[in-house]
DNA sequence: CAGACGACCTGCCAAATGGCAAGAAATAAC
DNA sequence: GTTATTTCTTGCCATTTGGCAGGTCGTCTG
């Protein structure tokens, strides 16, 4: 089975080789989500850790005035998982939607936790993922604070310029936290540069 | 000893008993961080992770321009730990200081891997404080971008009035991502009410 | 092809927030 | 107790962003 590009992640996270790292990859199912499809929806409890090695996916939810806001972008060769619903096993209030045909390697939660009881390198690899997650958020946060919508703007094109090729220009908006009304013109004054 | 306050908290996220929970208290020390004093400095890689009893601490860090950027309160009965520099050993661009006579208890980060390895609800417990840190801070964006800076400001007060004994505004105002100029009127209109 | 729909842009005005500077109030220093 | 320092508030005006409504463009459907 064909999976180098899930172990050449897991070896960009944690140092593991033969035996160690085909017991991890061997638990792991190919798997692909196509456009559209949902890869978990609110009010269900989340099953799949998964990685995602090529496509795009979008995460959202609702405000209380039943608005979608975007909380994610998901881009290839990233990891895949809403923490709350996975890991408490809770409702979730998250949808996460496959904005393109998404391809990549999923682990059930059952399996997930006899490997992180069996495998202490896979253990670390679960727990580095739960650190970059909650790092990459941080600085969203925190960007969300101290810079502007247009410097956010130019921040994610710079870094993700794969999401706009398929994310509609609205959703965008709604993870800068502006409305699209300001997206349009903040687009209009970048382009003049 | 007495840690009954420890003890609750961790029975409050896991079921654990006997011997188990006793081993894992026995290897909290006792701590006092006094006012101003800094649990973790930027430029530091932490190395502990530490459970407030009593206190209350801020984090922040600072901006391309300079600026203090409040990031976090903690109030009493929280765990206060900075995930990155904490399991990643990296140097930290946080600092997080007490604003008050802070008491709790604390754990190296490397007692705290010898634990992980050596009990499984410890090592639970730790993922569940991760994922509830991680919860908490997903909720925080989320408020950045749909609510407005008041509707922010009534929620911290409701939730954490504690904060507002100790806290200067303008920290406050910087958690809240707006300025202490714009947080004085806010709160002139919220008193009205 | 005609019509319907959704995505995006734009103009107008209103509301929220920031920048700056001065003053009032609280706190610390001597 | 007086002075010095810091914190907080306020007024004035500029800038950013939002709300709304209308217009364009492309896509889908029949």
């Amino acid at each position: 089975m064909a999976k180098e590009a899930l172990i050449a992640f897991i070896q960009s996270n944690i140092p593991v080789w033969g035996s160690a790292l085909t017991n991890i990859i061997d638990h792991f199912d190919k798997r692909t989500i196509k456009k559209n499809e949902f890869f978990l929806k609110e009010g269900q409890i989340s099953n799949d850790y998964f990685f995602l090695e090529e496509g795009c996916m979008r995460a959202f939810t609702h405000d209380p005035d039943g608005n979608e806001v975007t909380t994610f972008f998901y881009a290839r060769n990233r990891y895949v998982f809403e923490v709350s619903s996975l890991f408490m096993q809770t409702v979730s209030t998250e949808n996460i939607q496959a904005i393109t045909d998404c391809h990549g390697y999923s682990i059930t939660f059952e399996t997930l936790n006899k490997l992180f009881h069996s495998s202490p390198e896979f253990r670390e690899f679960g727990r580095m993922m739960l650190v970059k997650s909650f790092a990459v958020f941080k600085q969203r946060t925190l960007e969300l604070i101290n810079k502007s919508a247009e410097e956010r703007y130019e921040n994610l094109i710079n870094t993700d310029r794969e999401i706009f090729k398929y994310a509609q220009l609205k959703h965008i908006a709604s993870y800068l936290g502006i409305t699209d009304t300001s997206l349009s013109r903040i687009r209009r004054e970048y382009v003049k540069k």
